[in-house]
DNA sequence: ATGAACCTTCCAGCAACGGGAAGGTCAAGC
DNA sequence: GCTTGACCTTCCCGTTGCTGGAAGGTTCAT
């Protein structure tokens, strides 16, 4: 199947297929005579892994181990569990800091009356240093 | 005031301060005769708006945009309310886009074991399209 | 006068692609 | 057989918001 046939099969646009294989987080294909690119359901299974742990958040880097993994018998649990475990720590700490940024706008929003006038206390927060 | 005394009372790596003033962020500062970039308090006080407005999560866009009307007598404060509240709505939607990551990322953790057996109910998920 | 600690410019690169140019290929329809 | 249009190929540049480094000039204290 041609990269537009794997890009639909795995989710992935064609164009980060490519780039994928460039950096070589996928391997490169079979190609044709043609020099198109031949993918086959191994490849579209990979790429659909891939395009599942990125939807996760996971980087490409961390995707990179993931497949290393998820491709070695001898493996442990416990190592994926792991990479699982500060994903989600990684995402709890952004999690939180936009909330805080949330709290320091809203507040900053509810203070201003919204008019046309000029006077707005969300550039006099900014202007001074005004928290929380 | 040098480059590097202006990035202590600004908050903003000397580096930064470079760069703005290269995208045309922040006006260039008055140059000493040996060439060093000389601030004033004025300059320092931008410097420090744009700091704090960058911490906030506005984009470099939307900093041009508040710097503008920080500097416009004219200006509407809604205007200004209109882009806070534009922005809080961005975070509201990364808060819950991140949620929802850690809900999937959670329910594949707990249900892996962990140990140092093979059998990986992550990886089963990332391969085969579990969801939630 | 020499050394450290600044400063200057420019160039390169990070993540993770996306856009678009210039050109080759394939399948269908006439 | 020939055209047309949809696909494919490689290549290189642009994005966002910086950060690091190289090569060189300045300032200041010793």
């Amino acid at each position: 199947m041609n990269i537009g046939q794997a890009a639909k099969a795995s989710g992935l646009p064609a164009k980060t297929i490519r780039y994928y294989e460039d950096i070589g987080l996928v391997p490169p294909p079979a190609r044709r005579d043609s020099g198109f690119r031949d993918y086959g359901t191994r490849d579209v299974h990979l790429l659909r892994f891939v395009a599942r742990a990125r939807g996760l958040g996971f980087t490409v880097e961390e995707c990179r181990q993931l497949l290393a993994l998820w491709q070695d018998q001898d493996r442990a649990a416990g190592d994926v569990k792991r990479l699982t475990q500060e994903r989600i720590a990684l995402i709890d700490d952004k999690i939180a800091q936009l909330q805080g940024l949330r709290a320091s706008l809203d507040h900053l929003a509810r203070s201003c009356h919204g008019g046309n006038r000029p006077d707005c206390p969300i550039l006099e927060g900014l202007a001074h240093g005004e928290k929380s």
